[in-house]
DNA sequence: GCGATACATCGATATCTGTCAATGAAAGGA
DNA sequence: TCCTTTCATTGACAGATATCGATGTATCGC
């Protein structure tokens, strides 16, 4: 059981040495938040609505998603965090939409295959 | 708080009618297993070694993410299971490798926006 | 066959997370 | 001003999950 990155290069067998191009351990961290924000059902589909229509109020969520206001409200703090989603205020309604640059990074992660 | 599509549709206020392009309940749940795979730092690193790689034992592994055996057994479980990575038994060892058509599919899902 | 190696599986546990009811805060209408 | 509406926050709780030690299984070298 290899410690360190040192101790793989100089291990024998079928280890090799590492290369620099995989993600570090802060880059992963940060870049998991966007994948995790899209690893819940519920919230993928609400990302999906907001994307289809544009903009949307939590009112137009609640329905399709069959969640209470609360856990609505919560998936898209979580969206909004990771800052995949950004909300409006106009008047009693949030309006959301989704941050086009920010989906275009989680491509860019994948795309470094 | 309306119950369904139907209603959305009825109400008045601020509530459009659903578009049909948004996921479905099914696809989500199907499609959100793959972003929750890559939605764990470690995971996440663990698939990026992989790629950046090409070919990985899980003894590449173990040391750069500073974890167990088990633990780096239990991730790359739930990557294979997802599609993302493929194992190919190899003697003793298991050498992963990523499924570049599975990364292309969850690009294609962001690419709905 | 025997010991060592690579990996999977099991069992246990601490933490995280999705969910809702209740409540709070902000804005609009009468 | 008061009530309603929209959304956020809090508290609680059940279920999921990340982690590890112990153990099982297959493979290789001797």
């Amino acid at each position: 059981m290899p410690k360190s990155v040192i101790e793989d290069v100089v291990e024998e067998g079928c280890c090799a040495p590492m290369t620099e191009e995989s993600l570090s351990a802060r880059e992963a961290e940060d870049f998991a938040v966007l994948f995790a924000a899209l690893g819940d059902p519920v919230r993928l589909r609400l990302f999906s609505i907001i994307a289809a229509e544009g903009e949307a109020c939590s009112c137009n969520l609640e329905g399709p998603l069959e969640r209470s206001q609360p856990t609505i409200s919560h998936h898209t703090k979580i969206l909004a965090d990771a800052g995949l989603i950004v909300g409006e205020k106009r008047g009693r309604w949030v309006w959301w939409r989704v941050v086009p640059e920010r989906v275009a990074a989680v491509e860019q992660i994948l795309r470094r295959t």
